[in-house]
DNA sequence: ATCCTCATGTAAGCTGTTACATGATTCC
DNA sequence: GGAATCATGTAACAGCTTACATGAGGAT
């Protein structure tokens, strides 16, 4: 009986290593702060859990000794508690992150405007025409906010991979506005050889 | 009381959307095909249920009238129960369908490669080439598995919007091809500049 | 005979969200 | 004084997956 005995390590959700990611960069943190920081960055490529649930993730992560947290004493203002990775955990994690690519599964991509492009035939042309010109609009709002999260990055030790991922979501931002333009074209071209009805 | 009284549409999940969807396209179905060709096709843009939640989304339509089946008699070999659209269905889908791109939020992306690339400090350099190596294997092979279903595709009536679908889904694997060769690039980078140890 | 595909479903259980409750602090 | 933000949680429940159960037909 040493620690644990090797422990399959893969048993948890994403989001709980998501999580724990989350704490293994420098500094300790609050479980309101880890939401702020996965709303402005976490979130471009891969997604932003509610709060509530991040509270839960850290403290099943704190049962697994992943985690240990403490509570500010009376020389803070505000009663907070304060999470931090401990050795077990960043182990734990990195084996985790070593893992092949297979693990982690194709990209997930649940995109609710080609799925009522798909449905086309229901809608009159205009209609998904605007909507996909309303989602380019989005998607250029999107980037603007990623090039913001990005100005935010350092760059500098550990920071440099959250940065390349950040300059990958810019990229991704901008293909995914190619794809979207690309997308009008075609349904122009569409409504041009079957116009609604005559010649 | 005339009928409903405007009915919200909006109450049920895109899940149930994409079922009555793939019910709006000629033809009656079991939910065993429908998820066939969920597989085939839906997943690359949006996502494939689970065939139990087929079945049961297929039953919640029928409850809603937005759908009607029936039990094939015994001038069939199995008993399969086939499902078809009603009138209301197409109504309701069409009303959803036309709503706003911002009702269906941004797409969804969770990029199980990049959440690791993120975590890059935790890692060697040389396993997370490994990792983006092998994304770029798997995307090659489902890039070839999408344009098999654009071959199966024939593109024309209400079937050129899910061929639209499809087309979009190919470039869109294109365009992650070249995300993984450029975040390869910039990890060779990292390495240059900055080796493990020495200079 | 055996295995694969077709075909439909039930049950258990996890993941995750929204809504709610609570209270302190800071900013205007 | 009032609103926004900080901060943490609970409870209810929707959504979805896995595993299981069942059985027929077709292929080897």
């Amino acid at each position: 009986m040493r620690k644990k005995q090797v422990a399959p390590t893969q048993e948890l959700p994403q989001t709980a290593w998501a999580v724990l990611g989350l704490l293994s960069f420098p500094g300790e943190r609050t479980g309101y702060e880890l939401k702020k920081w996965a709303d402005a960055s976490l979130r471009f490529f891969y997604w932003s859990p509610a709060i509530s649930q991040i509270y839960a993730e850290l403290r099943r992560l704190e049962a697994l000794g992943y985690a240990r947290s403490e509570r500010s004493g009376p020389e803070e203002p505000r009663t907070k508690r304060r999470y931090a990775i401990t050795d077990g955990g960043r182990a734990a994690l990195a084996q985790w992150a070593a893992a092949e690519a297979v693990e982690s599964g194709p990209p997930v991509l649940k995109h609710g405007v080609l799925l009522r492009v798909w449905l086309g035939h229901l809608a009159a042309p205009d209609r998904l025409r605007a909507l996909v010109a309303e989602h380019i609009e989005g998607t250029r709002d999107r980037l603007r906010e990623v090039r913001e999260a990005r100005g935010q990055a350092s760059g500098v030790g550990e920071w440099v991979f959250p940065e390349l991922a950040l300059r990958w979501s810019e990229r991704q931002h901008l293909a995914e506005l190619e794809l979207a333009e690309a997308l009008l074209a075609d349904l122009d071209e569409l409504t041009v050889r079957a116009p609604g009805d005559g010649s």
